[in-house]
DNA sequence: CTAATATACGGAGGATTCCTCCGTTTACAA
DNA sequence: TTGTAAACGGAGGAATCCTCCGTATATTAG
């Protein structure tokens, strides 16, 4: 018989479809991070060069494609820490990954309140991302602790809570570079004492 | 002559203006804690018993409204730390406000990227207020080594960083309650070694 | 390669929300 | 009490959101 494998014949998602998803969440991306969350959605499809039907495909709400920048970006950086780690010595993984955690944070903190507003799902959104990125600094941290860069007793979490705390209190124009420079100077400060 | 101090004759503003401006500060505070920034302006206007239209004279974008929410958090915490200095034993001020400092921060978090995407304003804003909240924490941080419950070389702003920081880390239901938990935990943390 | 068809596309326009404008009301000074 | 500056409310034009559907295109079978 011919039948077999029935009720699994999906088809591969259409090559358009996906480009223009991607197109879209680049755009938002730029967007959010411009201007915040409050940004125009019909110039949004514009700028991604889509229709704004496509938009409201792709992300039937403005939740929706906030939700998805916010989990685009926390992939991003747990791959980025895969990727450092086979590609470069532990300390300077380590400190670039950080600098790129930092420009996750500018996207993440306009958006953060609309992630908040969310009833039902956030808490289990920032969980699983929570995970992701502290697997992802942990790794990175012990990679450098075993080469003997950094001091074995440093809580890769106390990291993290510096950068973001920083994130906050430093509201200048300047924030993201006073951010980079504060990495440099977190790295030094972790290395072990002689 | 009648005309002496002619050029100061301002009337002092309507008992019924100032208590609707209130009025709208108030649901606007609680709107903001509770939906974000992104609240439906018209509805606003009906929760604080006013018609849109003296909501728009009082704050002419939605912006406006945001800052003066902020501001006043700002001051209240302000005068909140001298009446606690004034009423309370130095540790238990220091905790008090530490607290307060907490319910703050909640709404600040929901209206941060407006703040943020204001152009020109925000920085100055930031700063401000950041003197502010600075001289608050440093007079009580002061009174508490003074009287001996607090490490002298304890920097008040690490205390600020670290409510902060926590603040953006924790994002679960149970946020406000862990924030203050934690505030107990700095305030031990920070005695004198015996 | 061609045809058949599921899938995606764009954007017009109805629904919603924002905010201006102005006729009416009210608090204050004399 | 009266005059008047100041504030009020809310109708409705402007701006934005988002649904719907006729058209276009990628994919697969033959």
């Amino acid at each position: 018989m011919t039948g077999r494998a029935e009720e699994a014949k999906e088809r591969k998602p259409r090559a358009d479809a996906q480009r223009n998803r991607e197109s879209l969440l680049k755009a938002a991306k730029a967007a959010f991070t411009r201007r915040g969350a409050e940004i125009n959605l019909d110039d949004l499809a514009k700028e991604a060069g889509v229709g704004v039907g496509t938009l409201y495909r792709h992300f039937p709400t403005r939740d929706a494609l906030i939700e998805a920048v916010y989990r685009a970006g926390v992939k991003e950086l747990a791959d980025m820490a895969a990727q450092l780690s086979a590609a470069r010595p532990p300390i300077e993984a380590l400190r670039e990954w950080m600098k790129i955690f930092v420009d996750y944070i500018a996207t993440k903190h306009l958006i953060a309140p609309a992630l908040n507003s969310m009833v039902g799902g956030p808490s289990q959104l920032y969980a699983e991302s929570g995970t992701q990125i502290k697997t992802a600094i942990e790794s990175l941290v012990a990679r450098a602790v075993a080469s003997g860069d950094i001091r074995p007793d440093l809580d890769p979490f106390d990291l993290l809570r510096a950068l973001v705390g920083v994130a906050n209190v430093a509201a200048s124009p300047d924030w993201e570079a006073s951010a980079k420079r504060l990495v440099d100077i977190l790295v030094a400060g972790s290395r072990p004492v002689e």
